[in-house]
This record gives structure tokens, C-alpha cells and sequence, in this order.
RNA sequence: GCCCGGGUGGCGGAAUUGGCAGACGCACAGGACUUAAAAUCCUGUGAGGGUUUCCCUCGUGAGGGUUCGAGUCCCUCCCCGGGCACCA
């Protein structure tokens, strides 16, 4: 008797047999439905964690369930091989970053195999291959063409950890995403994508984005943080120059301005600095304040502080002379870098007015008080305007759209719009990474490479040593020709940051093959958009506001016809233990190999996806494991039982309700309404709930088999064939080795998801649940399709409901048809 | 401060539309099998109470509201997680 669950020979099994026949390599296919499932690419670190495997078990148990329904599935894998790991270990161990990576990507991919995940290894892609970091290069050309790539100098995010630049996506709360270091300011020249060139368009898409999580939209909005107000001119009153430009979002407040306040590094302030008749003052505070780091100076704490620059501007609507500041608390990259102070209606404005004693002029009142006699502190809210002419007496919303036409026809103002997002700095002094195509000639300048001339290779070294940016020390690499003068230049030394080569990845899995173009139309247009793709939250505003910007860059360099390339977004939670994150610092990590060693890949997979909605974060179980185990264990018992005791006659495969006795109409009832649940929650990505419709399944079997009267046997092979289709995406290798068990030929992976029938997952008789004045008090059985005035007598005529209307008058019957009966007395 | 989530037994979590709160799993308790244990199987398991095959009361963060009926809808508040933040 082969009563034994052998997990590790089952799996063995069907993953050689799923790798001969190569099963899951996609086919372009015009006549069929595609469904493309996207997980976020690994980044090849050594071994498969724990959250890889709940990210990829979701994703396959996707590709697995709209395969079985008939859907031309693409299910790609690759490595987002580029990155300072990999130089770091080089660093460390001596060896080259790229053999690093290659070993590490062999072992993973490994894994992928063991867990059973179902990708089209054919399409495998990985960053770091010239094949694929040539169009890398590509883009950067094509946007340095059109003007979207450029250098600036200018303080950048410097990481000292790290080495390099770091985006402000990369900085958090003041720290680099990476591991945490203090990020401090540099002046460097550096490469940037005008990902701001598509603020606008990145805001408006997300409305259209249905199916991503309200979350990831809201964080997105946040980022790109659009501002709507003006913007207005105040002249110098006793110097030179063009007036100061500032923006406002509050131009109802600005009868209110009493002071001008100026960022440390604003232009204007540097010519007053080199003015010799300027104080010492100004200059030491504003060496002070650009020598504090930005994190020390933005701190919610840091008390507000400025410095008079001795000059004055004219406030355009009052005319007034007012004084001109230096503050610490107003930012050169926000706006203009210039703010009119309005300490009335602006808290910031109030605390620095207190602080220097400034004057406070109240010019907006609340709606529905007088005006107080002074001020505590400001008034922030819209209200009504007083003590500003002519606008008096306006609301603060219709004095907003009077004032920009009146700034307007006046010449020294209008309506503005002001942006948080700032252009991707994309410059990484680092050798691990895609090599910018740029040749710098000291005639020319800056040239791009020629297209033709791609890919610029990444020189092999064979070790990298710290401090120093590695490409500028391979003579080979660094010294070249200039493409337009061939006089001697050399090429740019910076590499890309990585995330640029992550932000087109998915678009290469569609054709990874053709080397004209970075993609091949075609399979764009049939694979795309991309139907399911699954990560975590943390990219919410790093990975997926690049791609979104490429793939409007990819669309306006005419390589394909739509905007936003993820119709359904879904971000999986963490796997906690105890209530907090793994880490290898903390040592609380569960090794996935070991876990499949003990339990096998089936009990891992089935276990990671019930233990919690898919959405949220999980807390690793041992025993919830064991339970998942457990239930594998027990249906094994029950099929081998099964088969063991059915006669070989007894095979026919179809059961009509008919024949059937009562009891074996409720199995098949309960069967076809499990097949209606899981493919309900697998479509809404409920998996947790999937398996625990299959669990109670398992459930009603046993109850069934366990019976004295015969149970069916044609019954009960046909609930265990459709308990192992249900059950393939969760544990597919059991699934097979069931499927098999119980006779059939065919491979289970793509024989066809089962289809509940209505009328056989229909109850034969209705509980009526009687409730009186709202309460439940008794519950009666019923034939279906039982009329409401039936559902009335049969209610008011009920024993137990009797003893809680009598003597009582009836007030009012509800009936809901089929399922209740309220009577209120 | 602003913007998103969320708060249900001892625990993870169920409850597409307002209609039996607690599915499924874990843990725990009792029992069966066993020399014993493991494994397995059966039974019970929100709280309190009663006249204990059964029945009652309370119960989904707090308070109020809408409704015949609210975990679900509305208002106010509290707590937890996440994002943004001297952003003008």
C-alpha cells in the first residue's frame, strides 16, 4: 500500500517532467486570449528569501489558474542583475562582480525550478548582459536626443556608505533606502532624466488606473505633489534688477505679505554677498545654514531662523515697501525659492514674525466670527477677505480668481503651478551598473555615442577596490576617440543607476530575442498591457513612477501606442516574524530550503498562501505550516483509501444527481459550490480563502466516505478530480501526482479549470431565518423558489416564533425572498 | 498637520449586495487507538448566565445616528500601520 506522502520524490517527479516538455514557453498566438502575470524581477543576491517566495507563489498560482482557463499565458522571470551588492561582495571576497552575480543567478534560478513556479525560461532575461543593457543605452541616446537627458551640476544626495549619488526617490527620511546612512549634500556634475517633462501626465494617468490600490496612487500623488496657486513679481524698491519672482498658493492672503523671505541660495543673494557694502552678518548665516545638512534643516524642531539682507521689495498689490529676509525654513528646489511672508494666515510666517518682530496684518476673516482683536496665532483656513480694497469682502476662493486676472492685466503676475517632483538623477560613480554612452572631447563636449556603436561594454576587472570610481582607471575603457571631431577624449565613467534598466525590463520579456530594436511591435501590442503584476510596496514610488515614466517615453518615441503599461497592480504583503520583519541582523529568517527539505514545496506554497490575505503582512507560523502539511497529508490518506477500495469497474467518470442518494447530492452540491469560490476569490486574489473552500471540501469528503450506507464510488472519484484541478495552483505538484493517481493521461496543467453548474451547486431546500423586531429566534426550512407570502405563514405559523409574538400586535412584515422573515411587533 | 489603509475569539483570519458574526486553520481541553509515545481519529472551544438534549443576555476600537435589521452605511472621537511634510 502506497500509503506514504513522499513530497520530495512527488516533487522531484513533476518538476523533471514540467522541464522536458517545456510547457510553460509562451507562444505568440493571435487566436488565443493572453494573460500576461508579471512579478517584480529579483535582484540576484544570493538565495531566495522568504518574500520571494510568497511574491512568486502568487504570481504562479495566477499563470497556473488562467492557464488551466484556457489563457495564452506569458509568465516570464529575470534578474535586475545590476548594483552595489554585487560590487560590495567584490569588494570583500575579491572575486568580480560579475562572476558574483552569475553564481548567485545560477543557485536562484535553481530554486525558482524547486518551488514548482511555472515561468518561461526561454524569455529569461538578466540586466547585466550587454545584449540587454545596449538598449538600456539605447533609451539614454534617444532621450538625450530629444533633450530629456541632460548634465547638471548642482548638490546632489551623496551617500558615503555607498560612494555615489543617490536619487531623491533613494532618500528616506533624510537617510539612503540602501542601508541607512546619513545623506549628505555635494556639488557634482551629474546625468538626469526630465521625468518632470511628464509630471502632469503621471498625475492624471493614475485616475484611469483602476485596479491598482488606492495606496500606491495616493503615495504617487503625493510624490509628484502638484500645487495650484500663482505666481508673482514683487520689484526691487532700491536696487537693480527684475523683481522677485515668488509663488504662492494663498495670493487671497497677499494684502496680508509684510515681508519677502528668501532661501539661502537663492540668486539674489548671491550677488548681495559679494556686494562689499553687505553685512557680515548675512554672509556668516548663510555659510551656516548651507553648511547644515538638509535633514538637520528641514527637522520639524529646528527653530526658525533669518537674517535682514537690507533690501526691499514692493508688495504689487499694496504698494508697500516691505523688508527682504534670509530663512532657513524656505527651500531653493520648492517653487521659486521665494515666498511672501503673510504671518496673519501662515504659521511658519507667524512664528518667524514673532521671532524678529515683524508685522502681522490680518486680511482674511473667519466666516462665522468677528475679527478678534489680535491675533494668537494664524488663521490658516479660507474665509472672507477684509483689509485688502477693492477685494474686501470676497471669499478667500472667488478672491483667488479675481486677484490672478487683476496680477495678470497688471502685468506682474499669474496663475502657476508648482511641482515636489524633481528630474531623476540617474549618475552612479560605480563600476556595477550599465556604462552611459557618452564621450567627453575637449572640443566638443559632451557627444553621444552613435547608436551603431553600442553597445559601450563594461570593461571585465577582476577585482574593485574602494574609494575610487573603477572606469576611470581602465586606460582601455577611458581613453577613446570623439565621434564627431576623432580627436582624443574620454568616455563618461559614471554608470547608470539600476533602476533605469528595471524601468523597460518587462517590455524585453515580450521578444528578448530581436537585436534591431529594444522591442519588437508586435508582441508589444499582443502581450501588453501587462494583465496582473505583483511586488511589494516598497516600489510604490521608486520602480513604479519610472516605469510609468518610460512607458510614455516609449510611447512618444513612437514604440508603442499607451500610456500606462499594469492594468491590475497588486502588492503582496511582508512575511513578519513575530510581528517584525526578517533580517539576517536579527537572525529571525526562515530559510525557504530548509522548510522545503522538512515539508516539502507543496505544504511551503499552500501554507504562504492561506496563512493571510495576499494584500497583507504575515506572521511566519511553524505550526500554521504544520497544519498546511497536514491537510496535504490527509487527503493523500483519504485518495489512496479511495482508490484502493474502488473496483476497477467502477470507473465511469460522470454522475447524474438522479442516481444519486441524498447524501451524495450534498457532496456533489458542496463540490460545485467550492468550484464557484475558488474561482471567484482566485479572480479577485483571495487565495487564502481559496484553500480554506478546498480544505472544508476535503471536509465533506471524509464525511461522505465515512458513511455505513455505500458511498458512491463514481461520486467520490469525481470530487477527488476536481479537488486535485482546484488544487493545482496552490500545490501543484500533489495536484499531479493526484490527477495521475486517480487515472487520468492527460498532464493537469492545462486540462481545463472546471466549471460549476448552477443547478447542481443549487441548495434543495432554503433555511428561512425568522427573526422578531431584528432578532433571530428561529430558523425553518423551506422548498426553493417558496413565495413571499408562503415565507409569511410559514413564519407566523413557527412554534418558537409563536412564543414571541403573542399578545403582541404586528406591525409590519419585511420578507427578504429565500432567506428571512422580520416581523416587528 | 495633510493623504491612504486598518481595528472582529487565546492567535492568523472568514462574512462580494446591509440579512444566521466568528468559515478555514492554529492553539487549548476531553476522549478513542497504543504497554507508552508519536501519528491518526472523534468531541468541545466568543463572554456571561439559566430551569443545561435546550434556552436567554451581551458581543466586531468608543460614542451617537440612519434602518424592520448595521462588522458592513453616515457623523464625532480614540488607537495602530504606511506615505508626504518648514512644499509657501
Amino acid at each position: 500500500m502506497n500509503e506514504r506522502y513522499d513530497f520530495q520524490a512527488i516533487e522531484m517527479k513533476w518538476q523533471q517532467r514540467w522541464a522536458q516538455a517545456q510547457e510553460f514557453a509562451a507562444r505568440e498566438d493571435s487566436t488565443l486570449p493572453k494573460y500576461y502575470v508579471l512579478e517584480m524581477l529579483p535582484y540576484p543576491s544570493g538565495a531566495l528569501h522568504i518574500g520571494h517566495v510568497r511574491n512568486y507563489s502568487l504570481g504562479d498560482s495566477i499563470a497556473r489558474f488562467k492557464r488551466m482557463q484556457g489563457f495564452n499565458v506569458l509568465h516570464p522571470i529575470g534578474w535586475d542583475a545590476f548594483g552595489l551588492p554585487a560590487e560590495n561582495a567584490a569588494i570583500k571576497n575579491e572575486i568580480p562582480p560579475e562572476r558574483w552575480t552569475m553564481d548567485n543567478i545560477a543557485i536562484m534560478r535553481k530554486q525558482c525550478l524547486q518551488m514548482g513556479w511555472t515561468y518561461d525560461w526561454e524569455r529569461e532575461i538578466a540586466t547585466c548582459r550587454p545584449e540587454y543593457y545596449r538598449w538600456t543605452q539605447w533609451f539614454f541616446l534617444q532621450m538625450y536626443k530629444q533633450g530629456l537627458a541632460y548634465q547638471r551640476k548642482g548638490t546632489v544626495n551623496w551617500c558615503e556608505q555607498c560612494q555615489t549619488v543617490l536619487a531623491n526617490e533613494q532618500v528616506v527620511e533624510g537617510c539612503c533606502w540602501r542601508d541607512g546612512t546619513l545623506v549628505i549634500e555635494k556639488e557634482l556634475e551629474q546625468w538626469c532624466f526630465r521625468i518632470t517633462e511628464y509630471n502632469e501626465q503621471l498625475l492624471q494617468d493614475l485616475d484611469q488606473l483602476e485596479d491598482w490600490p488606492e495606496k500606491v496612487k495616493s503615495m504617487q500623488r503625493n510624490w509628484i505633489g502638484k500645487s495650484v496657486g500663482a505666481q508673482v513679481t514683487f520689484p526691487l524698491a532700491d536696487t537693480q534688477g527684475d523683481g522677485l519672482d515668488i509663488f504662492t498658493t494663498r495670493l487671497d492672503t497677499i494684502y496680508g505679505a509684510t515681508f519677502v523671505v528668501l532661501a539661502p541660495e537663492h540668486e539674489l543673494v548671491r550677488g548681495w554677498m559679494d556686494d562689499t557694502q553687505s553685512s557680515e552678518e548675512l554672509s556668516r548665516f548663510v555659510k551656516a545654514i548651507r553648511r547644515q545638512g538638509k535633514a538637520l534643516r528641514t527637522a520639524e524642531e529646528t527653530e526658525k531662523k533669518g537674517v535682514f539682507t537690507g533690501h526691499y521689495a514692493i508688495n504689487p498689490f499694496t504698494r508697500e515697501r516691505i523688508p527682504i529676509w534670509i530663512a532657513n525654513f524656505v527651500l531653493m528646489e520648492y517653487g521659486t525659492g521665494a515666498i511672501m511672508a503673510v504671518p496673519a494666515h501662515d504659521e511658519r510666517d507667524f512664528d518667524f514674525a514673532k521671532n524678529y518682530d515683524l508685522s502681522i496684518r490680518q486680511v482674511i476673516q473667519s466666516q462665522d466670527q468677528d475679527a478678534g482683536p489680535d491675533l494668537e496665532q494664524a488663521f490658516v483656513d479660507d474665509g472672507v477677505l477684509v483689509n485688502s480694497e477693492s477685494f474686501s469682502g470676497l471669499s478667500s476662493e472667488v478672491a483667488q480668481k479675481k486677484m490672478v486676472e487683476y496680477a495678470q492685466a497688471q502685468g506682474f503676475g499669474e496663475a502657476a503651478v508648482s511641482y515636489r517632483l524633481r528630474d531623476w538623477s540617474i549618475s552612479r560613480q560605480r563600476y556595477w551598473g550599465t556604462p552611459i554612452p557618452i564621450v567627453h572631447c575637449q572640443k566638443c563636449g559632451a557627444v553621444p555615442v552613435p547608436e551603431e556603436d553600442l553597445p559601450v561594454k563594461l570593461p571585465k576587472v577582476e577585482t574593485i577596490q574602494l574609494g575610487q570610481s573603477p572606469l576611470a582607471t581602465i586606460p582601455e575603457f577611458l581613453n577613446t576617440s570623439c565621434p564627431k571631431c576623432q580627436g582624443k577624449a574620454q568616455r563618461e565613467t559614471d554608470t547608470m543607476d539600476t533602476f533605469v534598466d528595471s524601468s523597460w525590463y518587462f517590455y524585453r520579456y515580450t521578444d528578448p530575442q530581436i537585436d534591431s530594436a529594444p522591442v519588437r511591435d508586435e508582441a508589444v501590442r499582443y502581450w501588453f498591457p501587462v494583465d496582473i503584476y505583483i511586488g511589494g510596496v516598497e516600489h510604490a514610488i521608486l520602480h513604479l513612477i519610472y516605469m510609468r515614466f518610460f512607458t510614455k517615453l516609449m510611447r512618444d518615441l513612437g514604440l508603442t501606442g499607451f500610456g500606462e503599461p499594469v492594468k491590475r497592480l497588486f502588492t503582496q504583503g511582508m512575511v513578519l516574524q513575530e510581528g517584525m520583519a526578517m533580517s539576517k541582523s536579527r537572525g529571525n529568517t526562515v530559510s525557504p530550503e530548509s522548510v522545503v527539505r522538512e515539508y516539502g514545496t507543496d505544504a511551503l506554497r499552500l501554507f504562504i498562501q492561506f496563512a493571510a490575505p495576499p494584500e497583507r503582512d504575515l506572521d511566519w507560523s511553524d505550526q500554521g505550516l504544520e497544519g498546511c502539511s497536514r491537510f496535504l497529508k490527509r487527503l493523500w490518506r483519504l485518495l489512496h483509501r479511495i482508490v484502493e477500495e474502488m473496483s476497477p469497474d467502477a470507473t465511469a467518470s460522470s454522475v447524474s444527481r438522479e442516481e444519486l442518494s441524498e447524501p451524495g447530492r450534498a457532496l456533489q452540491r458542496k463540490l460545485h459550490q467550492t468550484i464557484q469560490k475558488v474561482t471567484n476569490d482566485l479572480e479577485r486574489i483571495r487565495q487564502n480563502t481559496a484553500i480554506a473552500a478546498i480544505m472544508e471540501l476535503l471536509n465533506s469528503i471524509y464525511e461522505y466516505a465515512d458513511r455505513e450506507d455505500q458511498p458512491d464510488p463514481a461520486m467520490l472519484k469525481e470530487v477527488l478530480k476536481t479537488t486535485a484541478l482546484l488544487l493545482s495552483p496552490f500545490a501543484p505538484h500533489f495536484a499531479e501526482e493526484m490527477w495521475e493517481t486517480l487515472g487520468q493521461a492527460e498532464r493537469l496543467t492545462f486540462a481545463p479549470w472546471p466549471v460549476f453548474d448552477p443547478e447542481l451547486a443549487r441548495e434543495e431546500e432554503v433555511k428561512i431565518i425568522i427573526q422578531v423586531n431584528g432578532k433571530v429566534r428561529s430558523r425553518v426550512s423551506a422548498l426553493p423558489g417558496i413565495s413571499e407570502e408562503e415565507m409569511q405563514t410559514l413564519a407566523l405559523d413557527d412554534q418558537k416564533t409563536k412564543a414571541y409574538i403573542e399578545g403582541k400586535t404586528i406591525r409590519k412584515i419585511i420578507v427578504v425572498p429565500q432567506k428571512l422573515v422580520n416581523i416587528v411587533v
